[in-house]
DNA sequence: TATTGGCACTCGAACCACTCGAGTGCCAAG
DNA sequence: CTTGGCACTCGAGTGGTTCGAGTGCCAATA
């Protein structure tokens, strides 16, 4: 992935000069790397390097007169380069120990607790993707009868998430016979994922010619309405969203607002996540590697949260390319690890 | 309410500086307005009113050399004044007549429908705040045990609304038990508001040393138990916050920060609406009526939708103090007017 | 007596010239 | 290869000037 590594001394100013951006959000000179580095170079030296790494690409200038500022470049060649696995301070620790375990494995409440937790240790952000709900677990069905030939479908999931959706039937189905279809999926197909209920039903399907019990019908064309239309379907919760006005490098209204309106459209953030992740511990997606333009000066930290080996959704935090990558990456994936452990141990 | 009633050219001045301020957004001259008005009165005179009315409170000064502006109270005033009754046009109603068709009278899709045809049609932010939990109609209730003594309830109100919620319960129901004191509530209940089936479980409650029956008092102790939590609840949904932001008068950033922080809590900005709103028709609050600092520089049109004489709640548009009232009233009125009767005639 | 033209005054916006200083690039000496 | 020196750049801040829209007030007028 990297092109070129680079040597000792262009590595450690890089470093010194993303860590002190981060902290100060001024551009950086080559007088305060002089004196900031231990290896007593002079600043016309440190100048000659910071040339070749703009050269590289991994600095820029505002402007002829001022000090280097990192690239997106360079600040995925800092994040690349930090030391993994580091553990969040001890004080964070607690904070999130203490929210999660009053959360349990319940998912229902994890999509309103995480993204808040995220959103108030970081200052950013916060952000949690459920699983699709294909991979839900059918724990209880109920179809409604709301007025002729329109039917309420309410959906729980193993974990207590419920969805919901209205469906247009062909045929008015009665309150009874709902109530019948609905008890006889739960009966047949608890515990199953809607993926595999939907392949069942399919199968079903197939074998109609052979099926005249009525019952079965409805259930068959009910269950199939119900799991064509959604199974695709996440859902994304954003917390924190002010936290974003704070910074100063959106200070531009104009940028600013079609932020906004990218929040509100979350399918667009959730095909970017499709996108862009590859379901493995921590990511790092840094500005223009997201390919949005609105999302521009926005870097996002994503980590998957799975139960046993199967990977489900995903939590993070979204703020500007200027963060405590450090910091925002050790509580991240303090917070999917330990999110993934309540959860596969729920499930038992 | 207005102290003091206008004479007829100070009234006529007024509104003129107030239309042309909406439509302009700059402070209003009196050379302006001396041309603008028909009465053919010269700039001079026109000061003289001018500063008649900044004493009395309708208008002010940004700074000695540059126009009027009208103040809040200068708002009220023209918002007063306007001629009740007025009509959309008639490409808005047929836009309208369109989306709300077919919403129907489902609640459940108007939550989203309508918000978004408020904030398409005025490029404002749109809300609509559904009913009290307590007038809604029990169609369904369903509890399901996700573990021990955790049970879910879900609730299905007439008009297709889903609401749950997680129940600690201090003893162990089996599913069996749950689905019977579901049913049985549906059974005995259907039809009813929670506020009545509440004060009915408590009747039933205060003959408790006579039931021994096993099924009715779960039915008692889940159904106070939901009933207790929730039924000050109503659900507000905003759209087309990213709208503000294209207002001029909101460019200053921390102001708009904590707007948008107002946004996220929506429970304050539903006590101002508790606060703010009687019942009756369009109601109008401007800037500092609200009495909310977060509020200042905005204004907020409401109506009430009910069914049958029964006000259920509110739905309306936020934007800054300086907007079209005239066609934001109208449109307001004109959709809770329609809401309304589709919503009755659905209930029958 | 209400209206109006005239006039001095105010104040923000825009523009310009100037300085200051942080920072660069480059070169020649070490 | 490193470094001190030096000329250069450019944004930010400062102060002065002009311009114009608009006001308030007063004296003249219908």
């Amino acid at each position: 992935m990297r092109d070129v590594v680079l040597d000792d001394r262009a590595h450690s100013i890089l470093k010194s000069i993303v860590t002190h951006h981060i902290l100060t959000g001024e551009p950086v000179g080559s007088r305060t790397i002089a004196k900031l580095t231990p290896d007593g170079l002079s600043p016309a030296s440190v100048r000659n390097v910071m040339a070749d790494l703009e050269e590289m690409g991994y600095l820029t200038h505002p402007h002829t007169s001022a000090g280097r500022v990192p690239t997106d470049k360079g600040y995925r060649y800092y994040v690349d380069t930090l030391l993994p696995g580091a553990h969040p301070g001890a004080r964070d620790r607690g904070v999130i120990d203490r929210s999660l375990s009053r959360v349990g494995g319940e998912l229902s409440e994890a999509m309103e607790v995480i993204p808040k937790l995220l959103s108030r240790l970081t200052s950013q952000v916060g952000y949690l993707v459920s699983p699709p709900l294909r991979d839900a677990v059918l724990k209880h069905i109920d179809f409604v009868r709301l007025h002729e030939r329109k039917v309420l479908v309410v959906f729980v999931d193993r974990s207590g998430v419920v969805s919901n959706r209205i469906l247009d039937t062909d045929e008015d189905y009665g309150e009874d016979d709902l109530q019948k279809a609905g008890r006889y999926l739960v009966a047949e197909f608890a515990g199953m994922t809607l993926s595999e209920i939907r392949s069942r039903l399919i199968r079903l399907m197939a074998e109609e010619r052979a099926v005249f019990d009525h019952l079965l019908k409805s259930v068959i064309k009910l269950g199939t309405g119900y799991l064509d239309a959604e199974t695709g379907d996440r859902r994304m919760v954003l917390e924190g969203t002010t936290n974003i006005m704070k910074h100063p490098e959106f200070s531009d209204v104009e940028t600013m607002r079609r932020l906004f309106q990218t929040f509100e459209e979350k399918h667009r953030l959730l095909t970017l996540l499709d996108r862009c992740l590859t379901p493995s511990g921590v990511r790092v997606v840094i500005g223009s590697e997201a390919d949005d333009p609105t999302l521009d000066k926005m870097a996002l930290v994503a980590s998957s949260y799975h139960v046993d080996e199967h990977t489900t959704g995903w939590l993070g935090i979204l703020g500007p390319t200027r963060m405590e990558y450090e910091r925002v990456v050790s509580l991240v994936d303090y917070i999917s690890r330990l999110f993934s452990t309540l959860l596969t141990r729920q499930a038992l």
